[in-house]
DNA sequence: ACCTGAACACCGTTCAAGT
DNA sequence: ACCTGAACACCGTTCAAGT
């Protein structure tokens, strides 16, 4: 746990951590277009072969630097919390990760058997089956969590790689509003309805009401009966969170 | 009078709609990755330059191509369904024409802005907007539906990147499976425990069984704070209740 | 107005040559 | 053993020149 000080290294020394350290760097800087190998060895000063000394391609480096970013955010979580607390905190801390780190979203969604995901994944399911969760379901449900999620991931990794600036994103919300309301309410009634709430929204609100959802639709199912389970022995989940 | 050899039609005009079509063709065969310039007017027997006289770039190319398959697949949910009915049909629509066109996943959780995450996000919404759900909880509601699609859309993709054949699928499933199996239960217990239902789990099965854990969690909350009494989870709606 | 294809400015990756 | 950087095989996009 305790990582005691040793003399610093030398700043020529190569390692794949001070590799994947810099991508970061680059990557929370200028977002995915901006990670490239010419930037990563101008910022390292050395030459592109280097960097394949210690990684074995871009694919490698992007799944260290993502996995090093959801660790991190995982590492947050306080283990004592129970089931349902603690599956809102991993959602929530991966929903900030992601907004401090857009590139993240990207890779998220892109890479779904990558080693951040195992760690997600894990942490999600675990807490499930700390539930009533049978554990025929437990995939199931935490599958479920974990594709909402890497939805929403990647959504906001989008949105990053078009509006940089945080005063643009309301900007860029108006827009899309105006683009809804524009649509006509013959052909498109409900984006036509919900243009107005679209600025006005709050993004972090939004995506814990869908992890609520979820969590809702997980007691709502494993309490009683879905539909012809004999199981006469299903236990109840103490009504109150 | 229209004379229907009045003209010896050189070859077939070319236009976005033949640039579009044949743009999925090379997506159906080749993957994400087979889509260039190149392989796109080599198919089209004409320059890269062409192509840009009806089209602005690749990402307009790839936002038709995919808008097309969407369309195509939301066109075949009949009008009368009901709302919870329909809203499966929805998803699982999208669902099969991902599994005929994987690339379609790909650029639908990268690119959630586009023509067709609108379409669908219209599709649901209107369907939500028909049940007791509230105004102001839709937008909520068909986000977290829709954003489950997107994160299933780019894991599907993401696999398809990689996993051409049929027949490597099970191969896939079960080399990751092996992954799985070799974390060590004391830290990944759940997915150590999970790994021995990977290879034998069906997607579409999966699939679905997330659609209707947040449809159960919509009618859940909808109805009130969370009770025992819901039963309607499954595809068959009840008349009354 | 539309098409052609060479050319441009990139990119990830490789590899013989250095230390 | 590790680093260097020119070179390679691509890519999307542009544009002067054709029809």
């Amino acid at each position: 746990m305790e990582s005691k000080r040793r003399t610093e290294r030398r700043k020529d020394a190569l390692s794949k951590e001070r590799i994947v350290e810099n991508a970061i760097a680059i990557l929370d800087a200028g977002g995915e277009t901006a990670l490239t190998f010419r930037a990563l060895t101008a910022r390292l000063a050395t030459g592109p072969g280097a960097i394949y000394n210690h990684v074995a391609n871009k694919d490698e480096l992007l799944d260290a630097a993502i996995e090093a970013v959801i660790v991190r955010a995982l590492a947050d979580i306080p283990e004592s919390t129970r089931p349902h607390g603690a599956i809102r905190a991993i959602c929530l801390g991966v929903f900030d990760a992601i907004a401090r780190h857009p590139w993240v979203g990207a890779q998220l969604s892109s890479k779904p058997w990558g080693a951040a995901v195992l760690h997600l994944f894990e942490a999600i399911g675990s807490r499930l089956a700390a539930l009533d969760v049978p554990e025929a379901a437990q995939f199931d449900y935490a599958s479920a969590l974990l594709n909402y999620l890497l939805g929403l991931a990647g959504q906001h990794a989008a949105r990053a790689r078009l509006v940089t600036r945080d005063a643009d994103r309301t900007a860029f919300l108006e827009a899309l509003a105006a683009q809804w309301a524009a649509l006509g309410p013959e052909n498109f009634p409900f984006l036509h309805r919900q243009a107005a709430h679209l600025p006005e929204h709050d993004d972090r609100d939004q995506f814990l009401a869908g992890v609520d959802l979820i969590l809702a639709g997980i007691t709502a199912t494993t309490r009683g009966p879905v539909r012809g389970t004999t199981d006469s022995t299903s236990q109840r989940i103490t009504p109150f969170r």
